[in-house]
This record gives structure tokens, sequence and C-alpha cells, in this order.
DNA sequence: CAGACGATGCACT
DNA sequence: GTGCATCGTCTGG
């Protein structure tokens, strides 16, 4: 399966009390204090999961949640993995992108220059990128950390 | 070891 | 706009 990335959000360091990372290490949020490039998938409201590439220089806690891309390859599978609905709406959301690719807590550590998991460059130019805050938190709600494609129609929340 | 809570999605008003 | 399913992780005792 192959997609595009559309919308992601900076979750940076222990003063970002939206950041996992915000209450120190913890078994769970420890590959965000290793070496960047790395995968970090978590388990979220009993149901759901969330994929975040791990960012920043060892030692300095922070990702980016990866929250929609559009399908390129693998439509099938993702169909598969996923209720009935449009093919653009399969990775709308950091929950259906999880389920759709089959994304789970056991898919965080891989290293994402690999060829397991991994993030490429196919030369792709975007257009214009909107800001905004970042979606579904409480604490640090004000910051302007969220980025998508202003003309995806994969973006989360769109119809 | 009990209890609170969450980087969501979906149904419904 | 509101309500809620459902459970791993963390906290405090």
């Amino acid at each position: 399966m192959a997609a595009r990335m559309v919308e992601v959000e900076a979750y940076i360091g222990e003063d970002d009390p939206a950041c996992h990372a915000a209450p120190g290490p913890t078994r769970r949020n420890v590959v965000m204090y290793g070496p960047p490039g790395f995968s970090y998938v978590y388990f979220i409201y009993g149901m759901y999961h969330c994929f975040n590439i791990v960012t920043e220089r060892k030692g300095f806690p922070a990702a980016v949640l990866v929250r929609a891309a559009e399908p390129i390859a693998g439509l099938e599978m993702m169909r598969a993995n996923s209720p009935a609905g449009p093919d653009h709406r399969l990775l709308s959301g950091p929950g259906k992108l999880c389920r759709a690719l089959g994304l789970t807590a056991r898919h965080t550590g891989f290293d994402l220059t690999g060829d397991k998991l991994f993030v490429a460059d196919d030369g792709f130019a975007c257009g214009e990128i909107v800001i905004t805050r970042r979606i579904g938190i409480r604490k640090g709600a004000e910051r302007l950390f969220r980025f998508h494609l202003a003309d995806s129609p994969a973006v989360s929340g769109r119809r």
C-alpha cells in the first residue's frame, strides 16, 4: 500500500502540554526520545491507533502525527480493512488511516528509511499549505501546529 | 490495584 | 453541536 500524506500535526518536546512526552519518559513514549525517522504508533480511545513519525535529535522527544493521506496504491487492501465509503475517505483521519493501512502499536519502532514501513519522496510538488490549531486536544490547543494541503479531498473533517 | 482519561469516529439532533 | 463506545497507560494509594 502507498499513500500521499496531506495532513500532519507537530508535537514538540516536554514543554508541549499536548505532546505524549509532556510527563517525561514512560514505557509508551520512549521511542520519541530516540533518533528521528522512526515510527510511533499508539492506541487511543479504546479502539483507534495513531501513526507518528519521530522527529528531532536523540534525547529531544517530538513527533509528527499523520492525520490524513490520499491513497495511491493497494486500494483493494485498504478497502478490505475499512467500512464501505468513498476511496478519498479511506485515510481521512488518524484513526481511519491506521485502520485502512493495518497499523497497530506493533508497528512502533520501525526505521522509516527502511524497506518495510517507510517514507519516500516521489517528487510531488504540493500547492498551498494551510496552518491551523491542532485538532482534538485540550492543552496546548492554541499552538498553530497543524498543516494540511489546501486542495486535498482527503483532509480530515471534509466531505 | 482502582480510577481517570484520551493526538477518534460515527450516529444523531 | 452533543453523546458515546472501549481499553491501554498512567497516577496515586
